[in-house]
DNA sequence: TCTGGGGTCCTAGGACCC
DNA sequence: TCTGGGGTCCTAGGACCC
């Protein structure tokens, strides 16, 4: 049996721990530079938010219908999200984190019943934490994923889901006549893996809700689509293809990217920038002991200011060496934008991606063909950069950089806008509620 | 004026090999 | 005239997730 624990409307959750007056009131977090929606709390769903939409296009409804607009704290949202996982990973053997607001338990071999078990961790993490949360249990993970669909749907939209209560709900105790109501009443949209564009390929097939995708033929399903789709069918009908990934492989690449506050059109702003992305995404990689075998840089023009001229580009520069230093990879992210760039473009977003990455101390060395005994020994973290990494730890980031990244104050463009932020309550001490006789 | 920022996996197609 | 077949590896692009 698995279970998928999830907080409700994460972002908006955690704002509302530590402003209460928020509740019951329609609230959004924005995204960097304050320009789009990325969390939305059941209030402002009700107003028509829809998910990434750009905060200009909903902003009258601060007038309109009082829509509280924040501006995104995600070192609060990181803090109180390891508290969660914590304090959930205790009732259960097997925990695989699955994003900053979700993860699955596996409760293989845990006798109970499960929807008390569910009620349980519910109570205790609202108690310890403020957060509210959702509870899905299945005996696939696709199946938690869906029984934790219904448990907040049951919840929003009464009658839909007669068979199961809100916010914990356990598809695996439902009887099969019980079951098919609730494959009949969920789109297949709704399923795990299940996005836009297979949605509407399925529903051209006349394959509506779960009912309909649970009946199809798996073998037409697979040479039709993939075994992507194969595999959630089986996963809906009962057979695990999934499992509880308790220990998750290194990443793989890690990106630094981010839309411009304003359009960038000069060569020297865009290095600056990308100097800056390149100094981010290194500084992660040391964090987490890994190094880049190669360097991916991209440059992009809106593609929504249609009358401007667009140019999106992208170059990979290979290392030598497998490297996180920081001078390393600032000075290939500046020669991909060299030869990127053209001028007469407004640039909108750029991004430095790591690929290749492997544990650091683990690269590969390099043979001495020429007999130069010039061969360094596989690089360990250079104390130059341990050294930045401390400074920068405490005293905040950018007290050390590389020159080209230095932020010149141009009218603090790319600065990123972030008017709305709440105080970082639980990470930094000056920012610590107070409470007021 | 203003349009998110991360990730993963799969597939198709080309290069190359024998 | 007739132009193999099977395999691997790599990359780009597209789908999905939150």
């Amino acid at each position: 049996m698995f279970a998928l624990v999830d907080v409700n409307n994460m972002y908006v959750s955690c704002e509302r721990v530590f402003r209460p007056s928020l509740i019951g009131k329609p609230v959004v977090v924005l995204s960097n530079n304050d320009s789009a929606c990325v969390a939305r709390s059941n209030e402002a769903k009700d107003l028509g938010v829809k998910m990434a939409q750009p905060w200009f296009q909903v902003r009258h409804l601060e007038r309109e219908a009082g829509l509280v607009a924040l501006s995104a704290n995600f070192e609060l949202y990181g803090d109180m999200s390891s508290r969660m996982m914590t304090l959930v990973a205790q009732y259960a053997p097997r925990q695989e984190v699955y994003s900053i607001d979700e993860c699955f338990l596996d409760f293989a071999g845990v006798p109970g019943d499960m929807v008390a078990v569910g009620r349980e961790i519910r109570a205790r993490v609202l108690q310890w934490t403020g957060l509210p949360t959702s509870i899905g249990f299945g005996p696939t993970k696709t199946l938690a994923k869906l029984a934790n669909h219904v448990a907040k749907m049951a919840d929003r939209k009464p009658g839909r889901y007669d068979a199961c209560h809100a916010q914990v709900c356990n598809l695996g105790a439902l009887d099969s006549a019980a079951l098919d109501a609730v494959f009949t009443a969920s789109d297949v949209g709704d399923v795990w893996g299940i996005g836009r564009k297979l949605s509407a390929r399925l529903n051209e097939g006349g394959i509506r809700t779960v009912h309909d995708l649970v009946r199809a033929d798996v073998a037409t399903l697979r040479a039709q689509f993939s075994v992507v789709l194969e595999k959630t069918l089986l996963e809906l009908r009962g057979t695990a293809c999934l499992d509880v990934d308790h220990e998750p492989a290194a990443q793989q690449q890690m990106m630094c990217s981010r839309s411009f506050g304003e359009p960038v059109t000069t060569l020297a702003s865009l290095i600056e920038v990308v100097s800056q992305f390149a100094s981010r995404v290194a500084e992660k990689a040391r964090q987490q002991q890994a190094a880049a075998c190669a360097v991916h840089v991209f440059i992009t023009t809106s593609p929504y200011r249609r009358d401007d001229r667009q140019h999106s580009q992208s170059v990979t520069l290979p290392l030598v060496r497998a490297s996180a230093d920081t001078r390393v990879i600032v000075a290939m992210a500046v020669h991909a934008v060299q030869q990127m760039y053209r001028p007469g473009f407004e640039y909108a977003k750029a991004g430095v991606m790591l690929v290749d990455l492997r544990p650091q101390g683990q690269q590969q060395g390099e043979l001495d063909l020429f007999g130069t005994g010039e061969v360094a020994d596989s690089a360990e973290p250079s104390r130059l950069m341990e050294a930045i990494d401390t400074l920068n730890q405490r005293f905040g980031r950018g007290a050390v950089q590389v020159a080209s990244a230095q932020h010149q104050p141009r009218n603090g463009q790319h600065a990123g806008k972030q008017q709305r932020r709440s105080p970082r309550y639980t990470t930094r001490l000056g920012e610590i509620a107070t409470a007021r006789a």
